[in-house]
DNA sequence: CCGAGATCTTTCACGAGTAAATTACCTGCT
DNA sequence: AGCAGGTAATTTACTCGTGAAAGATCTCGG
């Protein structure tokens, strides 16, 4: 079938699965596929592989996603706003600020006014480490997408912004 | 800009994150973000929200993966070659037919040489189960992107596939 | 002013995935 | 033959995330 050779002779993972449906379902549309499966093959590739300077930090992606929020809004976030920046659950986002508390990397205040909420700020560690992290998380990220050519790293981008405007308008805030 | 609704005022989320990085920090190359970071948001939105009808089966994507594979390849398959073709660990696979294997959708059977290993075979109704999701799963995967013209998909799955292409051979298989 | 209900955060119990160790088996070398 | 080393699958111990309930506090109507 395949042409022998190490790689997949013809296209990627997925298009060898949806040849492998044609064949089996002739009939079906699998236009769906060609876009969702590939979006959560790539994610997958990235997330397991691509947070090299990440790990080499001790840090993993959903704690850094909590100091890059931090650092890019400027200010302090109470952990519900945390957690709605980073869609993850109130639960978790405990569970990393207690972690990040711990390493130093964060601090918190609770409110004057209302003592059920609490103000998470960045410590100058946390700051530091964030300012000295992201750039080579961003070297590495290019590094990776270096092999496709700049014109079409840009028609993707916009393209993906374009799915994520209709997802998010449609799973994220299904109630209005 | 807006689309008059006002949620977002303009742009997607990461849209919104890359500017706030551009704010903090203007001489940073966030290129990268604007698709690895949508990637990985599509694949959250899509991954959170976006599997009713397997779940309406009592089914999570990655059993149904399993099921998926082994109806598309038309053969009995070994867990071993289930992992590789699911992007999983072996312990998860066993783990998965364990269950499958319970609810009388897979089948086993030991190799007559080599004693070490299993085939796994679907079940009659674990065929129709896949046969009878499949078009249901596709249809609300197609509505989901609907919001996106067909032009549009279709360069999008390519770009991706683009993409996807350099992954698998950047991180899927780094050593020769 | 008081209590019902809402809101913010944390705690708890659990499910699912992983890496590493384990078990069982095969194969090739001497 | 017999053992060294490799491979297939499973088991074990652990991590991390989640939903649901709890705990603490606020707010507002009567």
């Amino acid at each position: 079938m395949t042409a022998g050779n190490g790689r997949t002779a013809t296209g990627d993972t997925v298009a060898k699965v949806v040849r492998q449906w044609q064949t089996v379902h002739p009939d079906l549309d699998t236009g769906p596929m060609e876009i969702i499966g590939r979006v959560n093959r790539c994610a997958a590739l990235l997330q397991q592989a691509e947070d090299a300077p990440l790990r080499r930090a001790g840090l993993a992606r959903p704690e850094f996603d909590v100091l890059g929020t931090l650092r890019r809004t400027g200010h302090e976030l109470t952990p519900s706003e945390i957690a709605r920046e980073t869609f993850s659950s109130g639960a978790a986002v405990t569970k990393r600020l207690k972690l990040l508390t711990e390493r130093g990397l964060v601090e918190r205040r609770g409110d004057a006014r209302d003592r059920r909420v609490a103000h998470v700020r960045l410590t100058d560690a946390g700051r530091d480490l964030v300012d000295a992290i992201l750039p080579e998380q961003l070297a590495y990220e290019r590094a990776v997408l270096s092999g496709v050519d700049a014109d079409r790293q840009h028609d993707l981008a916009a393209l993906l912004g374009e799915l994520l405007i209709q997802l998010e308008g449609r799973l994220g805030a299904p109630r209005v």
